[in-house]
DNA sequence: CGGCAAGTTTGTCTAGGACAAATTGCCAAT
DNA sequence: ATTGGCAATTTGTCCTAGACAAACTTGCCG
């Protein structure tokens, strides 16, 4: 087919690992060896990139690199479906095979044909339950589909694009919420995942709360400089399953230290799954618990609470 | 007010200068020299980073970090309206007071009031003429304003966020193009700025090809798999001004590599503007030359064409 | 079976050296 | 006075190899 090979800064951009994990495995696990071009830096061959895309995959689903590595390549694409720590599988009414059809539609690429059927389902559920039960659990499944590799990169692109256009255009749909809390939503730099914060925007959105949607990969100084530029009461951040998660406390830890003690911190999505709970910063692990947290937050008048555990 | 430090990654985080850039300018040109902590870690302080940040936007405008590095820091604020390279300024009509109170109404954080502005101007426009007398000029001062630091970051985050909301608003209210030919959008990975995308995506959309967004950030390889199972005659990519400029041809050529020879690459955005022409990639300096690209491409039914300089 | 301590795994940081690509400066020729 | 080409400088990225701390496992004891 094709025989390009790769620097390692394509191979960090491909896969997400960085150049000194790259070449720390290299020293410590012999793998990957990549050749030397003349100037002996490392060729990476398009097989090793797609080993290694599918040892990220794993250890975003929680197996340690030691034991990926060890293993011959065959029985890789076993242990795709491994346990699945905590988070609920999410069980829609009977439903499963509409979602699968939706799924089908994706895999044959058909953009056209999923968006109507995606329409058609919020005209017939109501935004509210589109986002728990429709968005949730298909962006779950597609999100498995990628771990086991039975979906394509690209395939998982065009379902979360076309989603997240559908998300945006309920939510424009919506009265402008005027009523309190004002929430700022964004996510760190490095996260660039924004489904999840669409999903709880259109659900806080669906409450009255005032949304104020700054995008992705804020500088942590700029999300402090706009909570207090927009008055905000609440800032509520995402984190995806890929995200590191080595980095996800001291983030937040350093967010909180930036931030004037009265504006909330609410740190939400597949990221905060693992993460341990602190002082000043409430975690949201489903959307049922943001639900939550908001309406404790507007009966009180007042958004310095702590997690509900 | 905060004395919190940020250790290295932060600061790559922050200002987007890589980790090696830092060490090494340190090296060279003794700034910044942050103090270390216990374990002889770099513990950058916010003054320094906020230098940085300024420093790495006079050089997306393309200054030369030896010789800004050495400027006394009073004078860097100075250098911000430097030489406009070949960018044109874009002159809409008599409106560009409009434009500025648009503006403002950033700068005041009126969302609500930025919105509504904007869709009464695409009412009056059109689609068309409103990407290519508002939001392309209004995102280049939202550019030159961000440059000079007239403009916060977040700011800037906000004016694109709603912008990319109401683009895609106007898309999704276009009959689904069905003509040819079909284009496939999206960025490179470290490229998250999608709003020039979006543009030309309206531009296409309403000529009647048939865009295939699949967000941003995809590998190249998974770029070249979506652009044979969509079937897709054009893939799109956009650079922002940003985009390290250095990365921009060999990237171009990978993916080149990658493709099949008959389906077309496309490259536009602020950051193409220096890059240099290439056999089998059609540069795209302007809207208007996309525009043209597009017309040129239906009228031969081909589009293996080069560029038309 | 729970909890704590010791051991292992793992990512990120450090230092300084090297090199190639891009840019600039200089000089000659049109 | 501008253009072309060559040399010098600037600049980002890659290299090796060592170190350490946080996170995770394991094993032991109650």
């Amino acid at each position: 087919m094709n025989t390009t090979s790769f620097n390692i800064a394509a191979v960090e951009r491909e896969t997400g690992l960085s150049k000194d994990v790259l070449r720390v495995w290299e020293r410590r696990y012999g793998f990957p060896l990549p050749d030397r071009d003349h100037g002996g830096e490392r060729q990476y061959s398009a097989d090793q990139v797609d080993r290694l895309r599918l040892i990220k995959r794993l250890m975003d689903r929680g197996h340690r690199p030691g034991k990926l590595i060890a293993l011959p390549p065959e029985a890789l694409a076993e242990l795709a479906p491994r346990h699945t720590p905590n988070a609920a599988p999410q069980t829609p009414a009977g439903d499963s095979e509409e979602l699968e059809r939706l799924l089908d539609l994706i895999r044959q690429h058909d953009a056209a044909g999923f968006t109507q059927a995606m329409q058609q389902r919020i005209a017939r559920q109501g935004l509210q339950r589109f986002v728990q039960d429709t968005i949730a659990p298909l962006s779950w499944q597609v999100g498995q589909a990628w771990e086991a590799g039975r979906i394509q990169v690209f395939e998982e692109h065009l379902f979360t694009e076309l989603s997240k256009r559908l998300l945006r255009q309920s939510i424009a749909a919506l009265p402008r919420g005027q009523a309190k809390p004002r929430i700022i939503l964004t996510t760190v730099p490095e996260e660039q995942h924004v489904l999840g914060l669409l999903m709880a925007e259109a659900l806080f959105a669906l409450e009255g709360a005032e949304c104020i949607p700054l995008g992705s990969q804020m500088p942590l100084t700029e999300i402090a400089r706009a909570a207090q530029a927009h008055a905000a009461e609440i800032v509520a951040l995402s984190f995806s399953s890929a995200f590191p998660h080595r980095q996800v406390t001291p983030l937040l830890q350093q967010l909180r230290a930036l931030l004037p003690a009265d504006i909330g911190l609410w740190a939400g999505g597949a990221g905060v799954q693992r993460a341990a709970a602190e002082p000043g910063v409430t975690l949201l692990r489903s959307l049922d618990e943001a639900l939550q947290a908001l309406h404790t937050c507007q009966q009180r008048g007042d958004s310095t609470m702590t997690a509900p555990v």
